[in-house]
DNA sequence: TGCCAGGAGAAGT
DNA sequence: ACTTCTCCTGGC
């Protein structure tokens, strides 16, 4: 891969595995938002960004090539062998065959963890335009400026001292529903107990699940969405609606709960499980398998 | 207008 | 270890 500067952007030539819808709309994160021209614009690490792919080619607007290394390189996990993952995943079924396929450009973001323990803490019993508007909110109020961008203001997503400034009222008006103790409370906790939720990483990914269990919000399916996009535990297989629709569709009875289906998944993928559900959950929710 | 989707937590068995 | 209920919002 070549990377060439351009005018306020790059261009990563020859890029593998990379497809700014499939990646921005799997499921993983939901500051993004795409733009008339197939672009997406959206706001990660503190910056504002806009990503697209012409041909074989990724283009990276409003960067540098030092950012590219020092944030981009790793957020968009390029490091990482896709190739390699989805041929492997390929020799599984005939489904997950067609749906590596179909999602051919999904990238597992490496996320910023503090901002996906509170995410995913609104993702609780929501629908994806909710909690990027809930997000778009607390980001708006309580986050830093970080500029204009094609005429439109972007806020970073606040840090814990910065959130923790809200009271649980005004968490609330930020359309957070019934999580806004919930978020209360882990920013107090955080705050508090001076934890840096980025230093969860480090755990195994059992104990990561643990201790991300103890904040107030965190259950099962919220907290392996946490350990698999904001601390890059792959061996996890969260199990929303979308990935039990696709499971009873393709491998199991109608009336096995969710933690036996999340057992399933983990001893049938291993420690790729997480990329499994990935290009699984992309291919039913765009298909709408099992609606 | 009423009804539905979407998970965690609490309280029950 | 399971089931059931409530929590809030927007869209149909």
């Amino acid at each position: 891969m070549n990377i060439i500067e351009k005018e306020n952007g790059i261009i990563l030539e020859e890029v593998a595995d990379f497809d700014p819808k499939h990646i921005f709309e799997c499921g993983q994160c939901f500051r993004w938002r795409a733009e008339e021209d197939g672009s997406y614009t959206g706001v990660a690490m503190g910056k504002v960004i806009n990503v697209k792919r012409e041909g074989n080619d990724v283009i990276i607007d409003n960067t540098t090539k030092e950012d590219y290394e020092n944030i981009w390189r790793d957020y968009f996990d390029m490091d990482t062998d896709y190739g390699k993952i989805k041929s492997t995943l390929k020799e599984f079924d005939e489904y997950l065959d067609k749906a590596v396929d179909f999602g051919w450009g999904i990238r597992i973001l490496r996320q910023d963890s503090w901002e996906m323990l509170i995410s995913f803490i609104i993702s609780s019993n929501n629908r994806i335009p909710m909690i990027q508007r809930a997000i778009e909110n607390l980001s708006e109020r309580y986050g830093k400026l970080i500029g204009e961008y094609r005429g439109k203001k972007y806020y970073a997503f606040p840090t814990p001292e910065e959130l923790n400034k809200a009271t649980q009222e005004e968490i609330r008006e930020c359309k957070t529903g019934f999580r806004d103790k919930y978020i209360k409370s882990t920013c107090k906790s955080v705050v508090e107990l001076g934890l840096d939720v980025k230093n969860f990483r480090k755990l195994s990914t059992e104990d990561c699940c643990k201790e991300l269990k103890k904040f107030n919000g965190v259950g099962p399916k919220v907290c392996d969405c946490i350990a698999l996009f904001g601390m890059q535990k792959i061996d996890t297989f969260p199990v929303d609606v979308w990935v039990k629709r696709v499971m009873q569709e393709f491998y199991i009875e109608e009336d096995m709960s969710l933690p036996k289906m999340r057992k399933f998944a983990l001893e049938k993928f291993g420690d790729i499980a997480g990329y499994a559900q990935q290009y699984l959950f992309y291919y039913a929710r765009e298909l709408g398998i099992g609606k």
